[in-house]
DNA sequence: GCCGTCACGGTTGAA
DNA sequence: CATTCAACCGTGACG
C-alpha cells in the first residue's frame, strides 16, 4: 500500500494505440443500469450517457448566479471539462439538453428533389412533414426519379420540411422519458429515499438548492 | 489554481 | 433481426 486509503488512483493519458484499462475509473457503482461510476470527484456518472437533466440545470443555473466553474465543478461533482462543455454549448445555442446520440446522418438530398420540395410545399401549403407528405413525396421520386428511392429517407424528407412534432412535444416526451429512467437509476431511488448522489459531504460550501425533488 | 482542449472508452440508434 | 458505423457522451490529463 503506497497510496492513501480512499486515494484515487491518477489515470494517466494512455500511450497512442493504448486502452484505458477498465479498472481505470476508480469505482464501479452498480445501478439497475449496470454501469454506473464514481469520478475523481466522487460524483457518479454513467460512462457514455449524458449527465441528468436536473444536474445540467444546475450548472446552468449556478453559472447564472455568477459562481465559477471551478466552484460548480467541485460542488456537482462533474468533471470540469463537462462543465466547460455544457456552458459553452448554454451559450452557443441557448439549450442545456445533450446532442442527439446516435442514428445516422440523414441521406443527402439534390437538388431535383429540393425542388420537387418546394414545389409541394407551394402547392399544398404544408410546412411540416406528416406520414402522409413523406409518402406522397416518396411516390412521386420513385415516379420521376427512380434512382432516388434509396436515397430518399424519412429524416432527409423531414429536415427539409422542418419538423413534423413541434418543439414543445419533443421536450415533454424527453423529459417523460428521462423520468422514468432516473425512477430506475440509483439516483432515482436514492432520491426516493430522501438521499442524493450529488448531495455534498458535510462541512462543503453548499450550494443551496431546493428543487431537486 | 483555473480553464480550454483533446483522446479515450462507452452508448445509442438510423440505415 | 443482427450488424455497422458515425454521431454523441463524460472523464481525466495536458498545456
Amino acid at each position: 500500500m503506497t497510496s492513501l486509503a480512499g486515494a484515487v488512483p491518477r489515470m494517466m493519458r494512455p500511450a497512442p494505440g493504448q486502452n484505458y484499462p477498465r479498472t481505470g475509473f476508480p469505482l464501479e457503482v452498480s445501478t439497475p443500469l449496470g454501469q454506473g461510476r464514481v469520478n475523481q470527484l466522487g460524483g457518479v456518472f454513467i460512462n457514455g450517457r449524458p449527465l441528468p437533466n436536473h444536474i445540467r440545470h444546475k450548472i446552468v443555473e449556478m453559472a447564472h448566479h455568477g459562481i465559477r466553474p471551478c466552484v460548480i465543478s467541485r460542488q456537482l461533482r462533474v468533471s470540469h471539462g463537462c462543465v466547460s462543455k455544457i456552458l459553452c454549448r448554454y451559450q452557443e445555442t441557448g439549450s442545456i439538453r445533450p446532442g442527439a446520440i446516435g442514428g445516422s446522418k440523414p441521406k443527402v438530398t439534390t437538388p431535383d428533389v429540393e425542388k420537387k420540395i418546394e414545389e409541394f410545399k407551394q402547392t399544398t401549403r404544408v410546412c411540416s412533414a406528416g406520414k402522409f407528405e413523406i409518402n406522397y413525396l416518396r411516390t412521386e421520386f420513385v415516379i420521376e426519379i427512380p434512382f432516388l428511392q434509396s436515397a430518399l429517407s424519412v429524416a432527409s424528407l423531414r429536415s427539409k420540411f422542418g419538423k413534423g412534432e413541434d418543439e414543445d412535444d419533443l421536450e415533454r416526451k424527453e423529459q417523460e422519458e428521462q423520468e422514468k429512467r432516473t425512477k430506475h437509476s440509483i439516483d432515482g431511488i436514492l432520491r426516493e429515499r430522501g438521499t442524493s448522489l450529488y448531495t455534498f459531504p458535510a462541512g462543503t460550501d453548499l450550494y443551496i438548492h431546493n428543487d431537486v425533488h
